[in-house]
DNA sequence: CTGTTAGCGCCTTCAG
DNA sequence: CTGAAGGCGCTAACAG
């Protein structure tokens, strides 16, 4: 407890020297215990406990070559999807020895290659990226490099990098399927973000898949295109739904918040759900469990996906003969009241 | 576009052999352009370009004697509130060119120390944590190692650290006083979590403080205490309300899932919010605006707190005499239907 | 302005 | 089983 000096109360050396062994011994007492006689060994850790000696990982990486480090790179780490993937990322990289270093895209593509500058900079020994729209060019300097690389939350296109995504376009046959299977339905309304996002086109074509397999014509289906995914333009959308005149027995929202405002409107025009209609989410936020009426959506397996994509990155830094892979997962329905009308009824206003 | 000769397309040696200058030059290029004739830092930048070359952050860090990492340990990167204050810190390093090491700790003491000893290893610049519960003991250790230490979402005791935090007395206060104001009040219950936990306690505080202001007498509260603050438990709560036969004027629930708790509790009772009892929650979730009735609530500036933190890690790490800083930051009521009604008219189911 | 040089802290053959 | 020695890639004096 004194003052210690003042000097980075470093080192090695300073281990050895007060052990009276010379540094080799002690970084193999560190590194290769067993390579070390056991009454040596207890000494030099002795003196490493005394001294509250803490190995300098990044000198021990610079040696080597590699670090044990490796970078994440996701759009918003406030969105409860990103959030989830990066607690079973940083989850994984834990149980291996690694550590994340977290990077924000805020969904620019400039932030986004800065990012992954700083991060080839660092010698990462991998990312894992959730793209905020193409592919970054740059991913390719950082393979390169023998940096791992996993694309999440994106299937890559060829066989360059490994991925782990969720299969949007199942999601949409599901969600779909399970409107049409719960209850009589002629008409659905397909609300949608822009096509540009790839979800939204594949969560459509999984739409069309269900309806088609129920033996419906096209024109069962009404979509509804906002260029926003937000609960405003779901508000939109719903009356939207309203004015058309034709009410739709069901309504598939392409994701949770056009869905809340998609109920809200709904709910300001008198229209009962899923009495009159039935709606059904998507990426079945906490939110949309307090609804008036808690909302039917699907859900990913966000944190499976964090955690092997890091499983996947550290198997392909550390596979000598790596083969690319894609890992593809299934969303699952969770049934709640807006679909359903047996749930429905407890969820009515007393009185 | 080749192949590259297989070797690490390395370092500033090969720049300097191809520019046919020495290594300082290069150096001197990439960290002291100015230093530098105009000319041969052209021709050392084109090689750098032509080579690809990016420079070994790890190796500058180990040379200079710090790195320009930051750590981040939190509880769980899941909850908003984290997750908003790490969108915050993560920014402001990035602003000042740092990278940030994530770590969770799950609310789990031991994994706590385990990262802090990671970051130690790391030989991180700085560390933000917001503890799981005790401050941990570990800190101390990285302080005399020189590292920057600011303790986010609690105050720190003595001088020891730097911290940022809400002031949550405040926060008591103010939603009290608003509930006390707005309308006429003669009783109130409080809503609680475990006086164990900091936040609870000061919220109760403030509250007791609003109530005494307003020349009420203590028995004007009724603090129901929960030995968790969910949403289940806020049923229970809202029950345990109903069930005492006095139903209050009003309800401040000590965070926002007791309070959609309490809600439903009432809802199910055919209770009115506002029009029976106002209630107001505290944390502003998302969750909480698209109740049957939005909630009022308490906002804290989570973006803020990381972000500050960050900026005060760094001051104490590039500032040579440094103070250390208290930050203490004033929550924030965001009035909305369920203790204002005036605005739930139009929140009232139709018809 | 540019070149030379000596390590930062550690790991790892290679001998003894 | 242990010691000695040579860098990993880069920076920061110091000379020229």
């Amino acid at each position: 407890m004194a003052d210690k000096s003042r000097r980075p109360l470093t080192g090695i050396r300073e281990v050895a020297r007060l052990a009276g062994v010379s540094q080799g011994t002690v970084s193999h007492v560190i590194n290769h215990p067993e390579r070390v006689a056991p009454e040596t060994r207890q000494l030099v850790e002795t003196v490493i406990e005394r001294l509250g000696f803490v190995p300098n990982r990044g000198a021990a990486d610079l040696r080597r070559g590699h670090s044990r480090m490796i970078g994440l790179i996701l759009p918003d780490i406030t969105n409860p999807f990103f959030a989830e993937v990066a607690r079973g990322a940083v989850a994984a990289a834990a149980e291996r020895g690694y550590v994340a270093v977290l990077c924000t895209s805020d969904f620019d593509a400039t932030k986004e290659e800065n990012s992954l500058e700083l991060l080839e900079e660092q010698r990462v020994a991998g990312v894992l990226v959730i793209p905020a729209g193409q592919v970054p060019q740059r991913l390719a300097r950082l393979r390169a490099r023998d940096i791992g690389v996993v694309l999440v939350d994106r299937a890559a296109k060829s066989d360059e990098y490994c991925s782990v995504s969720v299969n949007d376009v199942a999601g949409g046959e599901i969600a779909t399927t399970h409107l049409l299977e719960s209850w009589p339905t002629q008409h659905i309304a397909l609300v949608n973000g822009p096509s540009s996002i790839r979800q939204c086109s594949d969560r459509r074509r999984g739409c069309r898949k269900a309806i088609r397999a129920a033996g419906l014509p096209p024109e069962a289906l009404t979509e509804v295109v906002m260029p926003a995914m937000t609960v405003a333009e779901g508000v939109q959308a719903g009356q939207a739904i309203i004015d058309s005149g034709r009410l739709p027995d069901a309504a598939f929202c392409t994701n949770d918040l056009l869905a809340i405002g998609v109920l809200r409107a709904f709910a300001a025009a008198g229209i009962t759900v899923p009495g009159q209609v039935r709606v059904v989410g998507y990426d079945d936020l906490d939110r949309g469990h307090d609804l008036p009426i808690p909302l039917t959506s699907i859900r990913q397996p966000n944190y499976q996906l964090g955690h092997r994509g890091s499983e996947l990155v550290i198997a392909e830094i550390e596979t000598p003969d790596h083969h690319h892979e894609r890992l593809v997962f299934d969303p699952e329905l969770v049934k709640r009241a807006t679909s359903t009308p047996s749930l429905a009824a407890r969820w009515q206003s007393p009185r």
